[in-house]
DNA sequence: AGCACGCCGACT
DNA sequence: GTCGGCGTGCTC
């Protein structure tokens, strides 16, 4: 027998291995295997296994790695679908399919030594301190030796002396690790569910019974009761004999949510095991939930972004809650997003795929409008609450004709005093950590960069540092300014950070008890739980954080919530600017009013009158979403039509630009002498794209672009340099993405790369910078 | 990706 | 005379 492997080297290729007689029964598709290669020895994946091979004096495997296919054939499927997809070798699509956790051979399940009573031992002639162990033993059955060590007060010799003596016996147990196991759920039974949460279950559940699959689009207002749509909707999976996947952004993946999951499916009659995956687990961890999972004891899989990779079979539902979220895209190869990809897999293996919104991606908005997606609306929040008022303070009249704006507003200054005497919380926003986004001299105009990017460094008083937070870079903060001529000893804070902020509260509101909550406060596993817990039990007054604390958190008591610059994010150089701006300040708003009291926002802006701000201050998605579409026509941005962008990097940037250049020179070079056949047959993401015909010969040689294919650039990225390297940028937008992948992959192997180059494609990128 | 083999410059 | 530069090419 021979076995195809896909080896863990970005080769585009497959080589052939003959399968020992003693191996035999072990290998198969999905197989992890290792397998000589050269003069090394690698790891692989099994593609497929034959009777012969085109290929003479084969090498054999060397072993076989776990006890069972690690991946799925349906997740193989998937694996090649994203490596076309996404234009990379399908080596680096296999790869990303499995957690390292469980690649790595030596991660493994840790075993630990159980005592147990050894029937046959129940004369043996025992001491009373030996029968006091003995008889802990009686009463709570088995017990890891760990536990019975500490509760008898005795030692591991006194135990073995037991054991020799045949009164009980030791024997090696897989312990699993549960990352999650000191925490207490309390049952939750299912809520009533309104009549539009009804009848979104509704729908979906006759999906689900279909067994036709399908997806949806949620698009429920903040407190419009999505997740417990979600779990209605799990509850009927599981009956239905399937399992799920329930795919959350990485911040939104807190104990809370979990919780809420486990508190759900651990008890009752539902009971099935909920296996978590995400970043903070160890790597033990890791593999003992996805061993979980791919042994069938957990039927319920929660996670970030890689979850969707889950060996859930079979899969009844997938859940992408905060659809419209960039975490979902992941940054390095494969560039896949999360989100696409539940709809792919989704479709090859007839599952119902729900995505979750308040506010919603123009992409999945404009593919429910269009009929891919089935709509589903939740207009209203649950019990009737109310949408909270939001204000729009003009920060221009705020500002002194002399004097630098201040960071609060006499009217958001008033409202939080009001909280405070009322002892309400409030939440405000402020997406900038830091003291300062820069630092400058007054007098020669000075501003401080980082060495490594074209930005400038961000100002942290607490570490008198100067930071990048691009690349990391850190330098101590100087006093004076540093340009030798000038030697300035006042230097002046530009951009307020969330550090700053904390500092003006305590000014401002001696008495406060303020918490931030950023990247800088949250450095250690459960600091989050801490804060928020504080916050939750009325410990803290004002909670103050950047984008961490958009979403998800529900605390009744919050009546007011305010949004120090709301149009930060405006004056990125980035077409969903406007799109990131509308969907951050309703999420923050969403945070507002959750209890009896009903909420109050204040978003100051100094574009107050920018449609982004004004449709989130009237709650008003589809009139936001019919505008913005507008200009995304015009442009042909997406939803209409498609992106990709070539990226080019080099510690030159004459080298770069040149190689840009060069390339596309190649892509404008008359299609007649690229050759080839036009079009895409493999399955694309939305079939509803044949703006390219399939058809042509079957010639080898590379495929046509798409006919519709606009190509722009090569420009400097926004942010030309980062890390050390400058990069150039070719814009590709077209409908037909299928065809552009194939187009650019064998492009991609045709056009030399220039030495000290390198070359990236992102297909539907969402960091444009 | 790595590690060969392979053909031209400055060293013990 | 050798050690070593990294240019092409192969790995089942």
């Amino acid at each position: 027998m021979i076995a195809r492997v896909s080896l863990e080297l970005a080769l585009n290729k497959e080589f052939d291995y003959v399968v020992p007689a003693d191996l035999a029964g072990r290998v198969e598709v999905g197989s992890r295997v290792q397998v000589p290669f050269g003069a090394r020895v690698l790891p692989g994946v099994v593609t497929a296994v034959a009777e012969e091979s085109a290929h003479a004096r084969l090498k054999s495997i060397i072993k076989v790695i776990g006890n069972q296919a690690l991946v799925t054939e349906k997740v193989m499927r998937l694996a090649r679908w994203m490596g076309e997809y996404y234009c990379c070798a399908p080596e680096t699509a296999l790869k990303a399919v499995l957690p390292e956790a469980v690649r790595r051979e030596d991660a493994s399940w840790k075993e630990r030594l159980v005592a147990r009573l050894n029937p046959s031992g129940a004369g043996v002639a025992l001491t009373k301190r030996q029968k006091e162990i003995v008889g802990i033993l009686q009463e709570r059955g088995a017990m890891p030796l760990a536990a019975l060590v500490a509760q008898a007060g005795s030692t591991t010799a006194t135990i073995r002396k037991l054991e020799d003596l045949g009164a009980l016996e030791l024997a090696s147990e897989i312990a699993e690790r549960d990352p999650h196991a000191h925490e207490q759920t309390v049952p939750s039974q299912p809520l009533a569910l309104n009549p539009a949460q009804a009848a979104a279950l509704a729908r979906v559940v006759r999906a689900m019974e279909n067994k036709s699959g399908g997806a949806f689009l949620l698009h429920g207002v903040t407190g419009s009761g999505k997740t417990e749509v979600y779990l209605q909707a799990i509850t009927r999976a599981l009956e239905l004999g399937g399992g799920a996947i329930v795919l959350v952004p990485e911040i939104a993946l807190t104990p809370q949510t979990v919780e809420r999951f486990k508190a759900r499916f651990s008890h009752g009659t539902m009971q099935t095991r909920v296996a978590v995956l995400h970043s903070h687990l160890s790597q033990g961890e890791r593999h003992d939930e996805w061993h979980k999972i791919r042994q069938g004891r957990a039927r319920i899989v929660i996670g970030a972004r890689s979850a969707i990779f889950a060996p859930v079979e079979p899969l009844g539902l997938v859940i992408v809650d905060e659809e419209h979220e960039h975490t979902y895209k992941q940054e390095e190869m494969p560039r896949y997003h999360a989100r696409d990809v539940a709809i792919m897999r989704g479709r090859m293996e007839q599952s119902v795929v729900l995505l979750g919104s308040a506010t919603p991606s123009m992409e999945s908005y404009a593919n429910a409008r269009q009929g891919r997606y089935e709509l589903l609306e939740m207009p209203d929040r649950v019990d009737d609450r109310r949408l909270p008022r939001v204000r729009v303070v003009d920060m221009r009249q705020t500002a002194r004709q002399d004097k630098a704006p201040p960071t609060f507003s006499p009217q958001l200054k008033e409202a939080i005093l009001q909280r405070l005497e009322r002892r309400e919380q409030t939440i405000l926003f402020l997406n900038r950590r830091g003291y300062s986004s820069s630092l400058q001299c007054p007098k020669c105009g000075f501003v401080a960069q980082c060495p490594h990017c074209s930005i400038s460094l961000t100002y942290h008083r607490t570490e008198q540092k100067l930071a990048c937070h691009v690349c990391g870079h850190a330098e101590k903060a100087p006093h004076v300014c540093p340009q030798p001529k000038c030697a300035h000893p006042g230097i002046r804070f530009a951009g307020t950070g969330t550090q700053r902020v904390e500092e003006i509260l305590a000014r401002l509101f001696p008495h406060a008890r303020v918490r931030r909550m950023d990247a800088d406060t949250m450095r250690r596993k459960d600091d989050y739980r801490t804060v928020l817990g504080e916050f939750r039990s009325g410990k803290t007054d004002i909670l103050l954080g950047t984008q961490m604390i958009a979403k998800g958190l529900h605390f009744p008591n919050v009546t007011l919530v305010g949004i120090i610059y709301a149009d930060l994010a405006l004056y990125q150089p980035d077409f969903r600017a406007g799109e990131r701006t509308f969907q951050l300040l309703t999420q923050v708003a969403g945070r507002a009013g959750r209890g009896d009291v009903e909420g109050e926002v204040f978003v100051q802006a100094f574009a107050p009158f920018h449609p982004a701000i004004q449709y989130a201050r009237r709650h008003d998605f589809q009139g936001f979403y019919e505008q913005e579409m507008e200009m995304r026509a015009q442009l042909r941005y997406p939803p209409h039509g498609r992106l990709a962008l070539i990226t080019l990097k080099s510690r030159s940037d004459e080298k770069v630009k040149a190689a840009a250049a060069n390339l596309r020179q190649q892509m404008d070079k008359p299609l007649a002498a690229q050759g080839g056949k036009t079009g895409g047959t493999t399955a694309d993401l939305f079939e509803a794209e044949p703006a390219v015909k399939p058809g042509g010969s079957n010639k080898p040689g590379c495929d046509r672009p798409p006919a519709d294919l606009l190509i722009s650039g090569p420009a400097p990225a926004p942010l030309l340099k980062a890390e050390g390297f400058y990069r150039h940028q070719i814009l590709l937008r077209t409908r037909a993405m299928t065809a552009l992948s194939r187009y650019l992959a064998c492009l991609m192997t045709q056009w030399p790369v220039p030495p000290e180059v390198s070359v990236g494609v992102d297909i539907d990128p969402v960091d444009m910078s």
